[in-house]
Parts: structure tokens; sequence; C-alpha cells
DNA sequence: TAGAATGAGTTATATTATATCATCTGCTCC
DNA sequence: GGAGCAGATGATATAATATAACTCATTCTA
């Protein structure tokens, strides 16, 4: 049931250790569960390693197609559930503007982050940008506004992609 | 054609002329489709003016529904590309995290905007927040990221709604 | 007048997301 | 042990959002 999933994507040509990445979140992801009383289950463990096989956001049928062989009952239900799981946990961001979702690598605290998504290699930075959300706080206070919740996604070209275009 | 549509909803209970900012909003589109030899044509006018009745924001089958009466042969797409237009001329934003869409205060300018999003009045507020934009410039830098589009969404309580809530 | 460009009509379908009711599983309390 | 509860999942259906692809009409202009 916890099969570690087949190589379905093509790994991020960064230098970064992918397998340690993937490998650190769920780690972190199954302590943060233990740690708040909630069950991680096999469900949504597995959902949560398919968002993991890459940094691109992916749509919730892509998971429900690769979720199948593992869950065969597994219906659009079975996936929007887990994902809803996750997001309260803050293990996953929900991209906005691309309806899709992609892991959170600061795993359960600070869940409202600056979204750099590539055009090119579909790839999602997710950036602390302390100064932006300074910026917005008094943005807020200027318009006499409470926040709950920010979306802050910017589309565009990340440093590998513009370097190899402008080559 | 040209029917100034039903009050099909509650004016915002803001105290600013709303006949007024509607007029000036199409009278804008108008000069600027006409300067850019772009055609405003019936049915995105038209669309423009539903989007415009408040300034909540607005889904696009709403307006299908709205519009059939004044056009009835209208069908999804026929919106879809209106607000295509409207997106691109600048008249409009898209809200991401609505999969809905508000009349831009700023028209066709400069199109990035903070979105302020009450959860309550479901009223849209726009601000240029420029040193919002600024620290996002600053961040773009640091990671190397060459931004095309930002979509900077916040969902919270308006001012008039955060006071009347507090009371 | 042919042909390109643009907008709109029409039909079909793809994509994304939720509602609802039934069932199962593990736990607690008696 | 069994009743009852809560949380998770199964199963079915359908709602809501969005696009594709082809046709036709109009306007402009070469």
């Amino acid at each position: 049931m916890k099969t570690p999933a087949e190589p379905l994507f093509t790994p991020p040509p960064t230098t970064h250790n992918h397998q340690q990445c993937v490998h650190n979140a769920l780690k972190t992801a199954e302590t943060l569960c233990v740690e708040r009383g909630v069950q991680l289950t096999s469900i949504r463990h597995q959902v949560l390693e398919l968002i993991w096989e890459s940094h691109k956001a992916v749509k919730a049928y892509e998971l429900l197609d690769r979720i199948k062989p593992l869950q065969n009952a597994a219906k659009p239900a079975t996936i929007y559930r887990a994902l809803d799981f996750l997001i309260t946990q803050g293990l996953i961001h929900r991209v906005e503007s691309l309806n899709a979702f992609v892991g959170c690598r600061c795993s359960g605290r600070q869940h409202e982050q600056l979204l750099l998504i590539c055009k090119q290699c579909e790839e999602v930075e997710e950036r602390t940008a302390s100064q932006v959300m300074q910026a917005l706080a008094e943005e807020f206070q200027r318009a006499g506004f409470t926040a709950h919740s920010k979306a802050v996604e910017v589309h565009g070209l990340c440093q590998r992609c513009a370097g190899l275009s402008s080559e």
C-alpha cells in the first residue's frame, strides 16, 4: 500500500538531492501529524508523496490518475479530501492561479508564502519574503483591512530558465 | 440591446455614488478602446456593465445568466471571450482565488494590484500598494526571478464589515 | 471581388470540484 | 462484549468552471 511510487516524472534538473528532499518532507509531515494527533492515513500519505514527486504544481485529476494503481477505488472525492487535509495541516499549498497543488517546504508553520511559478520548467519556488509580508501588513493597516488568508503568486521565469533562454 | 440592466443586485452600502462610478468606468473603457483601435462591441460592453453592477467579484456563469435576457444566443464561450477581451484590455481583473471577475478601477493602466476581498460583503477593493510591489520586485531580484504576471489576493474583512462585527 | 482579420454562433466536451448517503474502523464507556 | 460515537473512506451523482473546433458574418483592403 505504501509503494514508493514509480518515477513517473522527470526529476528537476536542479542539483538538489530530490530523494532526500522528499524524504525530509514526508518525515516532517509524519512527525507533525503525530504531534497534532491527526491521522496521516495511507491515502493522505500517498497523495502527499505523489505531490512531492516534483516541485511542479500538480492537478487534482493528475493525482487521481496516478493514485489509481495504488488505490483502485479512488474517486475525485478521495483526492479532494486528502488535499483538504494536507492543506489544513499546512503540508501543501494550493496554487490558486493554476488550480493545482504543490508541496510546502516550510511544513506546517508559516503558511503564507510568496510562490514563484516558472512558466517554462513549471517549478514552484516558495519564499518567505518577509519584507513583502511586512509591506502587505502595512497596506492592510492603511486600508483598515483584517487579513485572514493570502495568495501571493507570481508567474514568470526562474533563474535557471531565464539563463537558458537568454543564451 | 444596451438595456441598462435591471437592478439584480444590492447596491453596495458604501456612501459612494455607484451610478457615477459605473458611468465613469464605462466611459473610460469606451475611450480606451477607441484610443487603442479595439472594438468594445455590444456584447463586451454588456458584460463589462454587468460586472460593474457591484464591486463584488462575479462568476462567469452568473454573467451568462444575466446576459441571456439581452443576448438570447449567449453561451459560455460568449462570456469567456468577452472576459478574455476585457482582461487583455486591463478593464477587469480575474480573481484567481475565486474564479471570478471584478471591474478594474485603474482601467487599462497598471494592472497588477493588490486585491482585498471581504469575506462578508464580498466586495473587492483594489489597491496599488506600491510598497508591496516594490518589496516584491526586490524579492524577485534576490531570487533571480523574472516576473511576468502577479496575483496578489487577500481574503479577510474590510473596514466596514470588521467594524460592524466587532460592535 | 478575393482574401484576410475579427467577432460571434453553435455544438460538444474537457476540467475542476462538491454534495450526499452508505459503510467501515477504531475507540470509549458502560 | 456491545452500544454509540467520531473520523475516514466508498460510491454515486452532479455541479461549476472552462475550452476546442468548426461555421458563418462582417468589415476592411489590396
